[in-house]
RNA sequence: GCGCCCGUAGCUCAGCGGACAGAGCAGCGGACUUCUAAUCCGCCGGUCGCAGGUUCGAUCCCUGCCGGGCGCGCCA
């Protein structure tokens, strides 16, 4: 019988109700508690600071309070001391054959293993990335479809639905300039003002030149026409297939021009008025977003009579709470977190909860660093970073692992010589190659007609295994937290840890019998051990869309 | 002026109120007839920006200040 850290917490969520049950405590019973490895190994497998937590509601000192857990505890399978510590902590120590099934339950769970339900029945829309195609995708859109594909397969992994989303606009403005810019590419001429530049608008324009030999003989407006047409197209097509070649692949792509030709934008300001938030001014029509702690009130409908770029965002919102999601996720740099006042006041003005319905996360900037060097981004002197070029520069897994791998909270700064080293100062390479080379031995366990059998999980008692058991029991939190805080990065920074903690265990324990040695229940015990530290391994790295590569 | 994010070892960064604040890199010193040394071990390295507050307990929560990044359109 195994003792998962799930399992553990019940326990000791159990002792202390038994504890209440007995009257030694007077207390009310937490639900959940929560437990955690300690720092230090003397500390226990597992410590729980609850007796500390309880202490004043019980009107007890902790140190008493922990006793009477304790006893009921001790009682628990599987658990083989529980010591009180320090001001008031409950330290419990596994026996090894309690920790070592843990092997066992991971190799059985195989791709399972980390899957939880804490977020089944809950409908998430992520929207990421959501660029206009009038170019190539540059770093600051690259970060998010890192973390946000690894956060929609991370929420997956807890149960819930996902759907990844792309919002783009094919109408507008910024579609104007583009075509504005491949007509004066083709024609010869200099970039318009305000048009775009850059290598790749001489590309598409000669592309659909290609495709439309007679376009220039029309008038400009014609020609102006399939550019916009023809030129978004080809774009797109790049911005999909540079996506594909990063792993990230969007459920939907939702353009903006559909919600205007069904009627939407008119149909949420109906809905917005109906709620008494809408009034006019100066000629235009406005949302009081003030109601709901925004800055300032927006604009909907111009003086003009055109919807503001807002009254689209209220549509859209409206259309995705429409289509049965109850989490409405929007990832966006940092240059746009001027956005989510307006649009917590807006889903509070639908009478949605902003802190539920709505989750608007901010992406810091990624600064490159080459030669020791900051690469600076500026769209105007064409020195942007497309996706396309950080993938030629250190692959889609070392882009896809370095962008996940920190706080979205934090702006970074990426040493691109460092990711693009096959070395194990590169966290990739490090967690990687731990992969690799446990598939190196398992070959090689296999050439030795060496199998798993039964497990002897009591053998699993040195400290190196312990550690590593430790560790391995630690993933399905680490998964549930990561989802629970939209922070998937910390599943990378767990992978370090275990890649460390195997390499450690690898270094001090033998798995495969030497010469001619005959193969014992220790060396099988160690295999399932080992193939249980793959399957974490793979398992986290697919959490992150990067590969778990058999050989290196 | 107002708002959001950040400030932790020389560098890049972890640390969802718990015990003595961690990792990698860099620096120094060790370990390869044996499963991938792309590894491991040891040493060095910190007033967690500053000052208050809340708490049994604060790097973490609150307030103020200092420093850095990014924003504050009837633009898209």
């Amino acid at each position: 019988m195994g003792v998962t850290p799930a399992e553990l917490s019940e326990a000791v969520a159990a002792a202390v109700r038994t504890a209440v049950a007995d009257g030694q405590l007077s207390v009310e019973a937490p639900d959940t508690v929560r437990i955690e490895r300690p720092k230090v190994k003397e500390h226990g497998d597992y410590a729980t600071s609850v007796a500390l937590q309880l202490s004043k509601p019980a009107g007890r000192p902790p140190r008493e309070v922990a006793e009477a857990i304790a006893g009921p505890l001790r009682g628990t399978p599987g658990v083989a001391s529980v010591e009180v510590a320090g001001p008031g902590f409950l330290n419990i120590t596994l026996d090894s054959a309690a920790q070592g099934e843990l092997a066992r339950t991971i190799v059985e769970a195989g791709s399972d293993y980390g899957r939880t339900t804490t977020l089944a029945g809950h409908r998430f829309n992520l929207e990421f990335v959501s660029a206009n195609p009038t170019g190539p995708l540059h770093l600051g859109h690259v970060r998010w479809a890192a973390v946000g594909d690894a956060l929609a397969r991370v929420l997956q992994a807890t149960g819930a639905e996902v759907v990844r989303e792309y919002y783009f606009n094919d109408a507008g403005v910024q579609i104007d300039r583009f075509a504005a810019s491949l007509l004066a590419a083709a024609k010869g001429l200099p970039t318009p003002e305000d048009g775009y530049g850059g290598e790749y608008i001489g590309e598409i324009a000669k592309a659909v030149l290609d495709g439309h030999p007679a376009v220039l003989q029309g008038t400009d407006a014609e020609a102006t026409a399939v550019f916009r047409r023809e030129g978004m197209a080809l774009m797109f097509a790049e911005i999909r297939t540079s996506l594909a070649d990063f792993g990230v692949a969007f459920d939907v792509y939702f353009n903006e021009k559909d919600l205007h030709d069904k009627g939407e934008l008119t149909a949420a300001l109906d809905r917005l008025t109906a709620a008494g938030h809408v009034y006019p001014k100066d000629g235009a029509t406005w949302l009081r977003t003030t109601t709901f702690g925004d800055d300032k009130d927006r604009v909907l409908v111009k003086a003009d009579g055109e919807w503001t770029y807002f009254a689209a965002d209220a549509a859209y919102y409206l259309d995705k709470r429409e289509r049965g999601f109850d989490r409405v996720v929007i990832m966006l740099g940092a240059d746009h977190h001027g956005y989510v006042g307006r649009y917590r006041a807006l889903a509070a003005a639908y009478g949605d909860d902003p802190d539920v319905n709505l989750e608007i996360l901010i992406g810091q900037f990624v600064n490159l660093f080459k030669d020791g060097k900051p690469l600076r981004m500026s769209k105007r002197a064409g020195t942007t970073v497309t996706l396309e070029e950080l993938v030629d520069a250190i692959g889609a897994d070392a882009g896809r692992y370095a962008l996940a791998r920190y706080s979205t909270d934090s702006t970074i700064d990426l040493d691109l010589d460092l990711w693009a080293r096959r070395t194990s100062d590169n966290p990739v390479f490090y967690v990687q190659y731990a992969h690799a080379r446990i598939a190196s031995l398992l070959r090689n366990a296999a050439d030795l007609g060496l199998q798993r059998a039964e497990l002897h999980p009591e053998l699993l008692d040195d400290p190196r295994e312990g550690s590593l058991l430790g560790v391995l029991g630690e993933f399905p939190r680490v998964v549930a937290s990561a989802a629970e805080l939209r922070e998937p990065h910390r599943v990378a920074r767990y992978l370090e840890e275990l890649a460390g903690t195997y390499h450690r265990f690898y270094d001090a324990c033998r798995v495969l019998p030497h010469g001619d040695e005959d193969p014992s229940d220790l060396h099988r015990a160690r295999l399932w051990l080992v193939e249980a530290t793959r399957i974490v391994l793979a398992n986290g790295l697919a959490l992150l869309g990067v590969s778990a590569p058999e050989r290196m």
